[in-house]
DNA sequence: TTGAAAGCGCTAACAG
DNA sequence: CTGTTAGCGCTTTCAA
């Protein structure tokens, strides 16, 4: 059984090792933080010690001495989107593989909240993982330059950042309508603030245009499936045939929007996603998407910030990383609906 | 433009501030924490002082001195289950609307993750609300004698907690399959340290007495798509027309394994799911399913651990609460296939 | 290699 | 109402 000090049953600290041991609270610290600088037998009396003890480091007093908390804050835009399931996963488990304590944070869409979580974080966290910011550039280069931060989906120059290519792979989308005879497409654009939803769109256009096909841009739609009545009613009344939304949820959402309004698809419209969530596999028609593999976004995000949080020796830090992406074909896209002027 | 203390760039501290106001640093303090205690002249000194050298407490510090970190920590078995997300988005509305920060960790089904994250949190949290625990009864009393905690679905003596009555709603679904005209029913069971899954049986199996029919449980099953499809073999092998699923994770997996099948949903099998996740109601086709005010429960959750912390005046402190459930009915469920004996 | 001492920034008695 | 004085538990000089 493990004794308590003293016989109190308040958890262990440094000195209760100390008076244990017969050394002084410091040794103790250094023992335990930095044991090759203590002597190996005093080191292995005090680890006993402190197994013994049941010490847990306090890390508020930890934090408070040192400058570090030990903790990165993961910011996100929206909890409740399946898209950053896997992202959080992802952080997760990488940081608690470095010892490290996630902090997550719902920032609900608002630039204002990020900006406010990210101040506070300042002092809360050694580092901050920011995925989808709604900041200006301009404010996330000047956050950046205040803390550790990366980004993810947020290429600004000077910030270190891993994008997921959702951009190269939209030509793929298009070139997989084309080649079922669509000619009139439609993106269904994402937030303003989104950056990916402007990446997208500018990679959709020049593709089109080399194509020699036409797109339109729709919207901005939140990223919802609820937007997806009115980006769905917004595509029939524009007269494309297919349409590339900004993501799964939206086009969910305007695969139910179709279905009740007694739009098949894809025989009357095809609709491709983005990222491949849950349930984009599962819907009805199930769902032509853009996939990456998020979880390991992740997980690289962590190691470029691990990275600059622990300069070791290991060469020269990356500050960009691009997760590649790719298509998955599923039942909502298809063959072109013929024209419906008859030669 | 804020002013930074003494020309140097690092944050402010109350020193700061007590320097600039030519006050004492524990009157800063007060006028910060305890307002009421200080004259308001001197006290708007200090925070107009305060907002001019742009002064963020130390929570760190704060919490060392004072034995309070202002955060509390939310358990989940599974972060990347949709079942979840409402359950967060609601303990965190509710946390940062009483000043505290979220620290949300993904237990990963896993009792000794979840036993070592609990005891971290000790020192790091002021409480903690435990969401479907896997922990043994005793374990999780033990856990609630050593720290303000609060249980989501899980129903220990002695451990607040707030319940969301699936088993009630279970009954319903019971009746509403019999209603239909079914007469053999199987329960996919979720996790053997799963308490809700065991409450939900004990409901199901009195029920089914009561009414005469006959139901029998399958399983256990891990609650994720995946390990719908061995349900669905299991359910069609056992000979039952109707399925009532631990949650919608499994049901979706299952409809889509007796999709490959050719098994037809809901001519030749019913399917009722259980949380009314994200995709339960886009899924081929629509599940039936038990939904319950989720995000509610998160905020109630958060008010009860709350209440704990800081014992106002207001009158006794709730220890239990139980959340309604109720059927909501799509195209999973019909009536009963004709008994293939012909007459 | 080890100990003593001085904080980190804030709160909490205890006087005044 | 306000100032003084101790710490919270740990890290980190600086000597020894």
């Amino acid at each position: 059984m493990a004794m308590q000090a003293a016989g109190t049953d308040r958890p262990a600290t440094i000195h209760d090792i100390a008076a244990l041991c017969g050394v002084a609270a410091s040794t103790v610290s250094r023992a335990l933080s930095t044991p090759d600088r203590v002597n190996i037998r005093t080191r292995e009396r005090i680890q006993a010690a402190a197994a013994e003890l049941n010490y847990l480091p306090n890390s508020q007093a930890k934090a408070l001495s040192s400058g570090r908390t030990g903790a990165v804050g993961v910011l996100v835009p929206d909890i409740t989107n399946p898209f950053y399931f896997d992202l959080i996963r992802g952080t997760q488990l990488q940081l608690k593989a470095a010892g490290y304590t996630q902090l997550l944070v719902d920032t609900e869409e608002s630039d204002e909240v990020e900006a406010s979580t990210l101040e506070q974080l300042r002092k809360t966290a050694d580092g901050v993982i920011v995925a989808a910011s709604r900041l200006t550039d301009d404010a996330l280069l000047a956050a950046a330059g205040k803390a550790p931060l990366v980004t993810i989906n947020r290429d600004v120059a000077g910030v270190p950042a891993v994008i997921i290519d959702t951009p190269s792979a939209t030509s793929q989308a298009l070139d997989h309508l084309i080649s079922l005879g669509h000619t009139r497409v439609a993106y269904i654009a994402g937030p303003l603030t989104s950056q990916s939803s402007e990446r997208r769109w500018t990679a959709l256009s020049e593709a089109a245009q080399d194509r020699g096909v036409e797109v339109r841009s729709l919207g901005p739609f939140a990223p919802k499936t609820q937007s997806g009545a009115a980006a769905a009613d917004a595509a029939v009344h524009s007269g494309v045939t297919a349409c590339i939304a900004f993501n799964d949820l939206i086009a969910i959402g305007m695969l139910q929007r179709l279905r009740e309004r007694g739009i098949r698809v894809p025989e009357e419209m095809s609709i491709v996603g983005c990222d491949d969530i849950f349930g984009a596999d599962f819907c009805n028609p199930p769902l032509t998407t853009m996939a990456s593999p998020i979880e390991q976004a992740g997980r690289v995000a962590v190691s470029m910030l691990l990275a600059k949080l622990n300069p070791l020796a290991g060469g020269g830090i990356r500050t960009r990383s691009v997760m590649p992406t790719h298509l998955t074909v599923r039942g909502s896209t298809a063959a072109a609906p013929a024209p419906s002027t008859a030669p």
